[in-house]
DNA sequence: CAAAAGAATGCAATCGATTACACAAATCTA
DNA sequence: TAGATTTGTGTAATCGATTGCATTCTTTTG
């Protein structure tokens, strides 16, 4: 019965062509008032749903963007994906997700596939995609299909990003934990051959610098985002014949789950041991002992990264439309950093 | 330059046609070795890609399936769909998001976005759909899409669904409450004109009919899911004539909320009183007294929810192929309802 | 009233890929 | 070697919607 409605049917029903019934449709000037008033009830009647493929491949757009992230399942990726997804649905976008596991061959598969089902942009959060492979961006360039970084960025010409500012994030953080009195601060860092991760780290050493305090290579450790990772990393730390009096974690998994080993080791936070997160998960906030850490608004950075997507699209004729957003950290100083009010 | 290949211009790069091309390209065995070795050389040399929106269009089949939830970031809906993206990637599928902020307006607009986009299934988290408005999910079934509920369910012939048994789940925490020595346990309920949360307190109400335990109306409070809810909701409970000793709440939110004021009013937990929450947010585990609760294991959710899809569309022919598939709900007997060893 | 202008619609190509059918050339059979 | 097969390609229609360019029918104008 209803299986599936086409212009051409409605043309055939009301003995007139497809063209005039396409024109009616869509508000053509050029159609008389009752011709188009007959063709609205009657797509209305035969339940008339316009079959956006042909249209998109008609019109070469098919207002889908891909949206590629390392995994969806985690409070900041869900929440850029919202915040994108919000500012795109009411521009008529829909929104194609893809994950990569951080694996390169993932992502470069994911690229492949988003071209190949013709998306209008690509909003991208890179992991660990190696110069080698830099042509498979740089095709993405070519087909002047917009791409956008968020969070994790690479610096390639004519793509924009929408990031916060990693540096000042940990400059920040690490002055505070100094300000507290921590003198003796260990880090948690993440793949450093990721720039957010070596901007953190950056900023870290700076401020240290600045604080004439002396880099000791030993509180640095690179850890993944978990809790195990972090219980690891604090259990060798408190090992050190000169072991720290805080620790800045860029994961806020690995943050609780070196609290967790400090508190069996009966260490006080704050008292003894400052502890500062990266990326304000929601448990951070509700733990009896709540944990400082950094707010990236993911939600917002989505909402930008819709929103430069949507000037790219709309300035395609314009020489460069190429623009880098810094959004600026939040930091959200909680109890296990808390020394001095 | 390379803007854009199609099969035309490889026909017309060897002089041969467009059928031949694609033919070769598809491994049709009527072509020769030379020629599809020919073809796919120069493929491969003029960047050649697929373009998924024509074949999506002679084909009928768009390897599109949209996913409708209330909402993208939260650790329950972002898992199904990892779990779902997972399930479909290797079979080609790709997915489209639609968020619904439990509207029901926009519960329909999405369902219509999703058909005009032809994708080839969705699979939905139902909200608010009044009785009056199921004939566009009618409409889903008349064209043949599979309709997939997950989680939040509808009776709908021709509908699958996969969900967990929402009525043992609650059962069960009751009974393991009353085991625990408590015998005034209030609840915490969501919208119950969803199915979900009928079946939940089907399940309390039950258990606590099965040992003789008296309904008190004064305990069974409508909640929404999050913090202060439960604050505010455990705050009246403290001012009944008989307070309960035992709070099941289905929303982990809430139940944290409710045991942040029993703290404030120096009850102890679980001596004086047990907490058990639902859904098993990550920071459930994580709290220093972690908070028992439901898991509703969402990644497998979304991986058998793929599966029933993929099972729906390869068995299309057959008469019926609805299925109904229910998971067992995990209790995770924590620290908050654990007096008993 | 003839010619020009305007209004409303039809015709046919197009987007890119697939495929039933037709056809030519090469190979085989008796 | 005529006729039957087999093999490899080409032709053209199709999926559904849009749109430049006719074409037809009115209406207006001088």
């Amino acid at each position: 019965m209803s299986e599936k409605t086409t212009i051409y049917d409605i043309a055939k029903e009301l003995n007139i062509t497809a063209a005039t019934v396409s024109r009616a449709l869509n508000n053509n000037p050029k159609i008389s008032q009752s011709t188009r008033k007959l063709v609205l009830e009657t797509a209305n009647r035969m339940n008339y749903k316009q079959n956006r493929l042909a249209l998109a491949l008609r019109s070469g757009r098919s207002n889908n963007v891909g949206v590629i992230v390392p995994r969806i399942n985690t409070n900041f990726f869900a929440s850029v994906i919202r915040g994108i997804e919000e500012g795109l649905h009411p521009e008529g976008y829909q929104v194609i997700i893809c994950q990569t596991h951080e694996e390169e061959n993932r992502e470069i598969e994911n690229i492949n596939t988003l071209l190949n089902a013709q998306v209008d942009g690509i909003l991208m959060s890179i992991s660990n995609l190696s110069e080698e492979n830099n042509h498979y961006i740089e095709r993405v360039i070519q087909k002047k299909i917009p791409l956008i970084f968020f969070d994790r960025k690479k610096e390639i010409n004519n793509v924009s990003s929408v990031t916060i500012d990693d540096y000042q994030a940990s400059y920040q953080t690490t002055q505070h934990l100094i300000a507290q009195g921590c003198d003796k601060i260990a880090y948690f860092s993440g793949d450093r051959s990721l720039e957010i991760y070596e901007e953190r780290y950056r900023g870290y050493e700076q401020a240290l610098l600045d604080n004439n305090i002396a880099i000791n290579p030993d509180y640095i450790i690179n850890i993944k985002s978990n809790v195990q990772e972090g219980q690891e990393a604090a259990e060798k730390l408190l090992t050190l014949a000169t072991p720290p009096n805080a620790i800045f974690s860029t994961s806020d998994f690995a943050a609780l789950g070196a609290i967790q080993k400090l508190k069996e080791h009966g260490i006080k936070i704050p008292e003894d041991f400052c502890v500062f997160g990266f990326g304000n998960e929601p448990f951070t906030k509700f733990m009896e002992l709540s944990i400082s850490t950094v707010d990236q608004s993911p939600l917002e950075m989505g909402k930008v990264a819709a929103q430069v997507f949507l000037d790219k699209i709309n300035n395609r004729d314009k020489k460069k439309s190429e623009s880098q957003v810094v959004l600026m950290p939040k930091l959200l100083i909680r109890q296990s950093s808390t020394r001095i009010a």
